[in-house]
DNA sequence: ATCAATCCTG
DNA sequence: CAGGATTGAT
């Protein structure tokens, strides 16, 4: 807006509202006209706050009059060879600050309440307020799905890694991924989906009746049997008690449908089995299926339990029952919780509930079933109606004429019987072969539902239809013989079309497994590359150091840098007050970590696999899983990321000889704190071995995703940075400010502090080694490996594919590079841009235009890069949030007792995330204290509850944004960006 | 209607 | 980090 209006006015504009909030904010108070409080806040707060170089690009530092906090502005411009101005002007931000936060504050609640009452609108969660953004807080925000997904599992059963997807996914495939040799939970977990597997094991009694019963008790009120009974108490899982307690939370609002139906089927039929509970709807084949499986079984306990059982709850309804229920279940679970949809009654965005569309259509059937009551729909009444008839049959005509019927009916096609979706005869074989069982399961699930969605288009415009009626007509008539006939006819058809069904199935799934070892196979060669990829991504971070320190670099290294053997890399754990232990902590896993997990969720599991016993039930949900599962999982898309920053073999190199100025272990992060830091792979170990093999760099796929601005298609991209995702969560020993109250004296900030520029960047001023370290260091930075490693050569092929285009787009010659003007932002401008950050937060554009002389700004790159700084800002600010609300949680009770030094954990993070390879070798002591006033206003804003209100940290943001100081000039030298490398 | 910042998600 | 949705200001 500025922009539009003229120098002079635009001063007088900003000036203005500069100060407005803290004359409106006063006088309007509460009762005041609304529009003035508006005005206090929104954009002309920002916009003024921000530094004048921000203002208009055409007009320098114009502000000054109008300004008093810029006093910055009006400091000396550039380059501040010594301490000049801009030190004795941070000074006063802590006095000053104070009180003109005071009235900021004063005046947001004011506005906020105002804004409040007025317009209720937007209740957004804030995610970003140390919950996670990702899919994990959304798992965790699920209700009932999740609830049901997660507790049924049995804890000590495999972690099941997608216990979230599972939910999301659709009943059917739940417990695809869990290993199937705990009959209890899968029977359970299957009769809960299915109740088409009834038998789960054919011998183990407990087992069977633990599933049968469980449910079948649980569901149904009249369970009689002692044996049941106990079964069902004793039920030494944890989950049988959970799905019980889960059933029976369910079971009245079932019941209470009912008994509705109860009702009318009384009238109708005489039955009036056990209470009231009598479901109209009948045995199906389904039902049958099972009941014949089980009474089938081999082992006579079983079958007699079985027949107990059956015979104790009626006849007819023991199967039929607990299965309408659990359909019942099925659709209130489903229906219940729409997660993302809403969140706290907002309703956000798109949708984002795609396998949950899926999920229904897979379900519809059966859920349409259990919902006839309260969605006649034809389909399902017609459906409803058939079964009826079907039931009725025995009762009108001989008992056991449909039963026997039914089971000879299902024996007669021997053949069809195993890849049958439902016979039972799939669980049994699934003892003997683990893998079979699984591809039956999965079989089984699928044609489940598959099933149900032919059967339901069967009845809806088949003949089977008419069949369904023929047959009920006959069944009124007491003609059961005929019902043979219609059986048969049923049964071919049914079969026929199921063959057919289960053998595409079958060869999805066939295909899919040898997909599946195919990966697995690369996923094992990966896996070792995994380790090494990660020891390179830890390289790129600090606290790696001292892996990478240990192996001997024979990697080219920059002039001036500290010899190979200096005094740094000595030791392993570069002199900082670290300890081993921290030193020792990189994030990087243990070897064997990964694989079960990724296995469990990439496919069904091979055959008994991957006994993942031991990891936590909830291991697979670990935020952790960052690099290792995407490596198997992620053959799909990744989003270009146009740019990264992550570090070169350049970067390794010098970063294996000196460590980070942040010392080596970030003390707090990744050390013990954090749970899945594993003790660092034995770096040596791994690395040189197995990188022959494990080299095939991850397939270039990059230049087909150059969308956006930034083009350079940059080899060691092929990975999301997942920054330290679990810290929030994990991370909570040692103060997020690191103790060390001492150093930081609240006072304020040191005068400009030209942070140090790294050793290397200046080392590698010298054209001649500069570009002979570049030539050299190509190879390893197209291969993205460690440095350390020899072996990289067998990536060449790949690099030679990039190095081509890297030269041309990214590495101009030292000399031309000033020259090329391009419109495209490589990530070495992203890499300065974080680098920048450390002295502003809100850049202008102008000034952004300023320090990257070497662009070309048009409207696109532009955005970009205002986005960059929108995106530091955005991880900035969470990490504030999260730290301050960590050190409240720790007790601290003042705000004052905050401080940040060097070595607080935040500090680190910050550094990591901005200044990844350390270019910049010490964090400018201005940045520090931004850090710290940041944290403290963050952390009273969360004492004072402010938290609570709309948009709290947009006072914040107001504060922090006149914290930002004048980037070094040596910023806009070419040199600087070629030295980011 | 347009712009910009933020929020949210992938 | 980027894209898209939201929101609020102008």
């Amino acid at each position: 807006m500025n922009h539009h209006l003229p120098p002079g006015q635009e001063r007088l504009f900003a000036a203005r509202h500069h100060q407005d909030p803290f004359v409106w904010s006063h006088a309007p108070r509460r009762h005041t006209v609304l529009k003035g409080v508006q005005r206090c806040f929104p954009r002309p707060f920002m916009d003024n706050l921000r530094p004048p170089q921000f203002r208009a690009p055409d007009e320098p530092s114009s502000l000054v009059g109008g300004l008093r906090i810029g006093t910055r502005d009006v400091a000396p411009p550039y380059w501040p060879p010594l301490p000049l101005a801009p030190p004795t002007l941070h000074p006063p931000p802590i006095g000053a600050l104070p009180t003109a936060m005071a009235h900021d504050e004063e005046s947001d609640c004011f506005m906020l309440g105002e804004k409040l009452s007025k317009k209720p609108k937007r209740i957004r969660t804030r995610v970003d307020a140390g919950e996670p953004r990702n899919s994990y807080s959304a798992f965790s925000s699920l209700p009932n799905l999740c609830g049901v997904s997660v507790n049924a599992v049995r804890p000590g059963s495999a972690p099941n890694l997608f216990s979230a997807s599972q939910s999301f996914c659709g009943l059917p495939f739940v417990n695809y991924f869990n290993p199937p040799p705990t009959a209890g939970s899968r029977g359970m977990l299957s009769e809960l989906f299915g109740a088409h597997t009834k038998p789960v094991a054919p011998c183990p009694p407990e087992d069977t009746v633990a599933t049968m019963g469980v449910l079948d008790k649980v569901t149904s009120s009249n369970v009689h049997s002692a044996d049941a009974v106990n079964s069902v108490i004793r039920g030494p899982e944890a989950d049988n008690v959970l799905l019980r307690e889960i059933l029976q939370g369910r079971k009245r609002e079932i019941l209470t449908m009912e008994e509705i139906e109860a009702a009318r089927s009384l009238h109708n039929n005489n039955n009036s089995y056990k209470g009231a509970a009598e479901p109209v709807e009948t045995s199906n084949e389904d039902t049958n299926a099972a009941r014949e499986e089980s009474v089938t079984a081999e082992d006579p306990r079983c079958e007699s339990e079985v027949e107990e059982t059956m015979s104790q709850n009626s006849p007819r309804t023991d199967s039929p029952e607990p299965r309408k229920r659990l359909e019942n279940i099925v659709s209130v679970i489903r229906s219940s919780p729409t997660p993302n949809t809403t969140v706290n009654g907002c309703k956000k965005r798109k949708l984002y509930l795609p396998q949950q569309h899926e999920a229904r259509n897979s379900y519809d059937s059966q859920t349409e079933e259990g919902e006839a009551a309260a969605e006649p729909d034809n389909k399902t009444r017609r459906l409803e109606e058939d079964e009826q008839v079907e039931s009725r049959a025995p009762e009108s005509g001989e008992e056991g004429g449909l039963q026997i019927d039914l089971s000879v009916r299902r024996r007669s096609p021997e053949t069809q019987r195993a890849p049958s979706p439902k016979p039972p005869t799939s669980t049994s074989s699934s003892d003997s072969n683990d893998a079979s069982s699984y591809l039956l399961d999965y079989a089984q699930r699928l044609l489940r539902t598959q099933e149900a969605r032919q059967r339901e288009n069967d009845l809806k415009n088949s003949d089977l239809t008419e069949k369904l009626q023929l047959l009920r007509n006959l069944n009124l008539n007491s003609q059961v013989t005929d019902l043979e006939g219609l059986a048969d006819v049923l049964k071919t058809e049914i079969t026929a079309s199921l063959a057919v069904i289960i053998d595409t199935i079958v060869n999805k799934y066939v295909q899919q497994r040898k997909l599946l070892t195919k990966q697995a196979e690369v996923a094992a060669e990966q896996l070792n590359r995994d380790i090494a990829s990660q020891l390179m991504e830890g390289s790129r971070s600090p606290r790696s150091h001292k892996m990478l320190d240990r192996t001997p670099p024979n990697m080219p290294r920059l002039n001036g840098m500290p010899a190979p053997n200096g005094p740094l890399n000595l030791s392993p754990y570069p002199g900082s007050e670290n300890s081993l232990n921290n030193l020792n902590l990189p994030h990087l896993r243990p070897p064997m970590y990964k694989p079960p997990h990724f296995f469990q969720g990439s496919l069904p599991p091979m055959g008994g696999m991957i006994p993942s016993g031991q990891t936590s039930p909830y291991g697979g949900m670990e935020p952790e899983q960052d690099e290792a599962l995407p490596l198997v999982v992620t053959p799909k898309k990744k989003r270009h990321k146009v740019t990264d920053s992550r570090l070169t073999p350049r970067t390794v190199g010098r970063l294996l000889e000196d460590f980070p100025r942040y010392g080596g272990p970030l003390p707090g992060m990744m050390g013990p704190a954090s749970p899945r830091s594993s003790p660092p792979p034995p770096p040596m170990s791994h690395h040189p071995h197995h990188r022959p093999s494990s080299f095939p760099q991850p397939p270039p796929l990059l230049p087909v995703s150059l969308p956006t601005s930034v083009a350079i298609p940059n080899p060691s991209l092929h990975e999301s940075n997942l920054l330290y995702p679990g810290y929030y969560s994990t991370h909570r020993p040692s103060s997020p400010l690191d103790g060390r109250r001492d150093e930081s004296p609240a006072g304020p900030p040191p005068p400009h502090h030209h942070p140090l520029l790294h050793p290397a960047l200046l080392a590698a001023s010298s054209p001649d080694t500069f570009s002979r370290f570049l030539h050299g260091a190509d190879h390893d930075r197209a291969s993205d490996c460690s440095p350390a490693d020899p072996h990289y050569d067998g990536v060449q092929p790949t690099i030679s594919f990039y190095s081509p285009q890297r030269r041309s787009l990214n590495l101009p010659g030292p000399e031309e590079s000033m020259l090329t003007h391009s419109s495209t932002l490589t990530p070495m401008h992203l890499r300065k841009a974080k680098l920048m950050f450390f002295f502003v937060r809100y850049p202008s554009s102008s000034v952004l235009k300023t320090y990257f002389p070497d662009i070309k700004f048009n409207k696109n790159n532009t955005a970009q890069l205002v986005k960059w700084f929108s995106n530091f800002r955005e991880f900035y600010y969470i990490q504030m949030e999260k730290y301050a609300r960590q050190s409240l949680s720790e007790g601290i009770k003042n705000a004052d007792d905050i401080s940040v030094t060097f070595e607080s954990e935040i500090i680190r993070a910050l550094n990591l995330h901005y200044n990844r390879n350390n270019h910049l070798e010490q964090i400018p002591e201005h940045f520090r204290y931004v850090v710290e006033q940041t944290l403290r206003e963050f952390f009273k804003a969360i004492q004072e509850q402010k938290d609570q209100e709309q948009s709290w940290k947009k006072a914040i943001y107001k504060i922090i944004a006149r914290l930002d100081e004048q980037v070094p000039e040596y910023f806009k030298s070419p040199t600087f960006l070629e030295q980011l490398e």
